[in-house]
DNA sequence: CCGAGATGATAAGTTGACATACTATCTGCC
DNA sequence: GGCAGATAGTATGTCAACTTATCATCTCGG
């Protein structure tokens, strides 16, 4: 026990793992999604999806359904916006809510989108069979729900 | 087919979960350091390890250890220099490098930090069991494994 | 030994994530 | 009916991560 002091590796915890992941996920999307001609970011297109199955959400709706906070999805929400993608209006029956919908560009967009994402998921988990990559997906589920539960 | 078409909910897509997870663990993280009296974040404290066991290594050196890119160490270090956690000397080898050694103060804070990071990683995954928790650092390190290898 | 290309660091810009604080509005209770 | 407290959104600031561009320096081939 004389080499560098190796006391459990920063690279075996859960916690640098996961960071280390979530980067190659990300280059991974953005590769892709540029590659089939668009620009949007993963959480853009985490919202645009929530949108398509919830049309008329409101920003802390939408922030609550993938778990981001609220100043977060303002800034998202605009950048959809600019981008033509979501419409974005006061609610009629509270005017602190604005109502988020897929603008005809944004269904458009996300039509063409999801089965390049769809496509994608397994290339985040490379080196694993398809049994582990299950195994991997139920884990990291079970893990999220029960944060959740917490939270 | 009429519904709100819920194709595979992106709530099972490892993309989505892994962001979920490195959320949940980036707080994690922070509520434990925190409360042990210290301010560091992640890749703060993951830099300092990689330093404590590799001193007077370079930033780019650095930068690799961890699977960050030049820019980022950069920023980082700077933080931690003026933390007064490490040094940062020109390279006598090479002018262009800096070489970066922890500070007597940095050595303090990374021995006192080792073992609280330690603990909250079972934290970052809750809900799993001893075996799921060691099922899933296993996947994942192969998987980042992978990624590693492919570049 | 010198110029071409590689490499280390920094700078600037974009996105995301969160905390905190503030404004506008809504809701419930007295 | 009106005030207290909750909630929606925005503004601001910090940190991280990555891109691209630039500068300084190094190294290697001729």
């Amino acid at each position: 026990m004389k080499t560098t002091a190796t006391k459990a590796p920063i690279s075996r915890m859960p916690g640098h793992l996961i960071r280390r992941l979530h980067q190659i996920s990300t280059k991974v999307f953005l590769q892709r999604v540029r590659g089939a001609g668009f620009d949007l970011t993963p959480v853009q297109f985490a919202a645009l999806d929530t949108l398509g199955r919830h049309p008329g959400l409101d920003q802390a709706g939408l922030a609550q359904n993938i778990a981001k906070d609220r100043a977060t999805i303002g800034a998202v929400t605009d950048r959809l916006e600019q981008k033509g993608l979501v419409h974005r209006v006061v609610s009629p029956r509270d005017r602190r809510a604005r109502e988020l919908t897929l603008s005809d560009e944004g269904a458009r967009v996300l039509a063409a989108l999801r089965p390049v994402v769809m496509a994608l998921q397994s290339e985040i988990l490379p080196g694993l069979t398809a049994e582990e990559y299950r195994q991997f997906v139920a884990l990291a589920a079970k893990a999220a729900e029960a944060a959740a539960r917490e939270g």
